[in-house]
DNA sequence: GTCCTATCAACTTT
DNA sequence: CAAAGTTGATAGGA
């Protein structure tokens, strides 16, 4: 039993260090506090919001707000402000800096009123223009769209050129042509906003009407392109700039709009160049499904079929494919020995119906010929063989599922499963960088110990669905508390970031299976406690994660402060979280104003936490206290509040900030302690240098 | 009940 | 403009 239960996989067998597991929760009732600290006022306490569109009119005029800059530079000079501190005076919207101004070409375009106020900024917005509103839109709107569309197009080489006149929304306009890391990001961050809250709406529209809108990925990038929201509109042969190998990509038309491949469907981009006098075809772009039997053994080559179909439907004959459009792009690349983008997709292991994509870097085309297909028709063939010297993507992907199967050995494998069959997925324990054979001992356990109630007057209930709460019905006293909204998607992914989320508990109803209850169920993705270089234990994920999927609970003992600043006095804090932290503030909500159906309700992202909860994960914890810190993290915490035994009780969840390719390193934003705002000794605590390596680092955290 | 495949239709890009 | 290595819904079979 114990052998079973051992940390170490090594001979020397430290007795002391035998994982414990307690998969039980243990529940300490507490005082009650005044409920109104439960809802939200209309600006929490929390972070400034970025700027304050329900007070348009105190925005700052166009002229002083076109002075500030909106570089990446300027977004990290946004002063940052402690939960505790901030006291809510309107004008304090209007001082933070904006993160980028809000004024887009369409409303000086398109709406004479435009003068950049924001106020008119809604109102073009909710105007017919361009906004693919409802499902029975008439094909009016879709040609206003294209026309604004074309009108855009004779306009962008002066937005190229840079005068400043016009911006967009999320993206500085001189990023257009060309993106940058910058501008990529916050492309997909906003695409996939938007495709969430759609898709949350059309869950709720399920219930009460039979018309779902469907294609929320369509409709989402639909909005995007009306108002400019893109980056590298530039069509280009080679490295596409803010677009890194690896990165992985849920839905083609992410791709589109970031311009790694243009095309919504075909699977070979291309373009005319002017080669001299010469008119030229070449290849960009080439998106591999992994279905046409182009997957080889060598992970670094890729045998791609040419496009067009071996029959013609009129009259029925078998036809060979013919060397034009993309087969022509193809070939020609081959002759100028040009440089291809290979992306490769494969099946989402969790939604089989899905594909991810993954940017697997430059390629080059070695070979090309001419198959026969099962009808008899010609099929070309395209060998091409991935450049040396660039970072592993889609092998590592591979070998990662290989390694998951069990089916290849690992270097510095430890254990198999850290939390010892208490989640459902195991967590294996690796170390391919020294002889350390594993973390310090602690307890294994999902949730919190020693939980203190949230301060409630009434006495916190359930709600009283049958089996499942329903999205849309407004009956459920949990969706109620989510302010009527349903706060994951079908495949339970976040929405939206909140103040507060209301989760269903052991008091609701509805069955455990009930999807508002993402965060109580476990980890959903295969991860691995890894050593880093030079940053101790760490954690990442062997599963492609996308954006806004639940990925841990901060597992732990709830403590008080008085507790921490006893122990605090060693570098002892190493295992804390701490709301009452100061955190850098984020966007990750689309922009109100993005899509007419969904702009009205965007939630704040300020959280609302009455009182500080301090969680110590030293002793007790899941892999939550493994994630390391980093000023440009891929994983942020959102406050989940649910009922036990009458009381309702604060949990802090971790979601997928954005995409995650596999193999990356988890972290979030520790947040730090302001020099003499901490208490007792704990103010001569010292900050640790960061090492998170980010472009945006800020040197230091805790 | 679930898991797989096949098929269909709505759909945007160049 | 037509074509396309899409996507999600749906149905039927193992």
């Amino acid at each position: 039993m114990e052998g079973n239960n051992t940390v170490h996989a090594s001979d020397s067998v430290d007795k002391s260090r035998i994982v414990e597991v307690k998969p039980l929760r243990s529940l300490a009732p507490v005082l009650p506090k005044n409920i109104q600290s439960c809802f939200p006022a209309k600006y929490p306490s929390g972070f400034p919001p970025f700027y304050s569109f329900e007070k348009p009119q105190e925005i700052p005029l166009p002229k002083e707000a076109e002075e500030i800059p909106v570089d990446a530079e300027t977004a990290e000079e946004i002063p940052v402000v402690s939960a505790k501190e901030t006291t809510r005076e309107t004008p304090l919207a209007a001082k933070v800096t904006p993160i980028r101004f809000y004024k887009s070409s369409v409303d000086e375009e398109v709406n004479p009123r435009a003068d950049g106020d924001v106020n008119s900024f809604s109102e073009g917005l909710n105007g017919d223009e361009c906004v693919d509103s409802t499902r029975k839109r008439g094909t009016e709107n879709i040609q206003n769209c294209k026309e604004f569309l074309k009108r855009k197009k004779n306009k962008k080489t002066r937005e190229v050129a840079g005068d400043g006149q016009s911006s967009n929304i999320g993206v500085n306009p001189s990023r257009n042509a060309d993106g940058d890391h910058e501008s990529v990001n916050r492309v997909l961050m906003t695409f996939d906003s938007i495709r969430r809250r759609l898709c949350q709406l059309e869950d709720s529209k399920e219930l009460n009407s039979s018309h779902a809108i469907k294609r929320a990925d369509l409709r989402a990038s639909n909005a995007l392109t009306c108002k400019g929201v893109k980056t590298n509109l530039r069509r280009r042969v080679g490295v596409v700039p803010g677009i890194e190998v690896g990165d992985i990509f849920f839905f083609r038309m992410e791709m589109c709009l970031v311009g790694l491949h243009g095309q919504s469907m075909g699977g070979i981009d291309y373009m005319n160049i002017k080669d001299g006098s010469k008119e030229d075809t070449v290849a960009l772009s080439v998106v591999s499904s992994g279905v046409y039997g182009d997957d080889t053994e060598d992970n670094d080559v890729l045998v791609y079929s040419g496009q067009g179909e071996n029959f013609n439907k009129k009259d029925k004959h078998v036809t060979d494919q013919k060397l034009q459009r993309g087969n022509l792009a193809l070939d020609r690349s081959a002759q100028r020995h040009d440089e291809v983008r290979v992306i490769r997709g494969l099946r989402d292991a969790t939604n089989r119906s899905a594909k991810i994509y993954m940017y697997d870097g430059l390629y080059k085309i070695q070979d090309s010929w001419i198959e026969r297909g099962k009808s008899g028709g010609g099929i070309f063939k395209y060998k091409l063989v991935r450049l040396p010297g660039q970072k592993s993507a889609f092998a590592t992907w591979k070998l990662a599922q290989k390694w998951k199967a069990g089916s290849a050995s690992r270097n510095g494998f430890i254990l198999a499963d850290l939390s010892n069959g208490v989640e459902s997925i195991p967590v294996s324990l690796v170390n391919d960088v020294d002889d350390e054979k594993g973390p310090a001992f602690f307890t294994y356990f999902m949730s919190l110990k020693k939980p203190k109630p949230f301060g409630l007057v009434q006495p916190s209930f359930g709600c009283n669905c049958n089996k499942a709460c329903i999205p849309g019905d407004l009956n459920c006293s949990c969706i109620q508390r989510n302010e009527g909204d349903f706060p994951y998607t079908a495949n339970s992914i976040l929405v939206s970031r909140k103040p507060l989320i209301h989760e269903c508990g052991p008091m609701c109803r509805c069955l455990p299976n009930c999807k508002n209850r993402v965060s109580q169920t476990g980890l959903k993705q295969q991860m691995e406690v890894f050593k880093t270089k030079d940053r101790g234990w760490g954690l990442r994920t062997l599963d492609p994660i996308r954006a806004g999927s639940f990925i841990c609970e901060y597992a732990g003992e709830v403590v008080d402060r008085a507790k921490v600043c006893q122990n605090g006095e060693g570098d002892d804090d190493e295992y804390i979280f701490d709301t009452s932290r100061i955190y850098q503030p984020f966007k990750w909500n689309h922009e109100p104003g993005l899509l007419e159906e969904v702009s009205s309700n965007v939630p704040s992202e300020d959280y609302t936490i009455p009182s500080p909860l301090i969680i110590s994960a030293r002793n007790v914890g899941n892999v939550g206290r493994f994630m390391n810190h980093s000023c440009s993290p891929n994983v942020f915490w959102q406050p989940v509040l649910y009922a036990e035994n009458n009381q309702s009780f604060l949990h802090i969840a971790f979601f997928a900030l954005k995409h995650i390719p596999p193999m990356a390193e988890l972290t979030y934003d520790y947040g730090f302690v302001l020099a003499g705002h901490a208490e007792g000794s704990s103010a001569q605590r010292r900050k640790k240098k960061c090492l998170c390596g980010s472009a945006k680092c800020r040197g230091f955290f805790g």
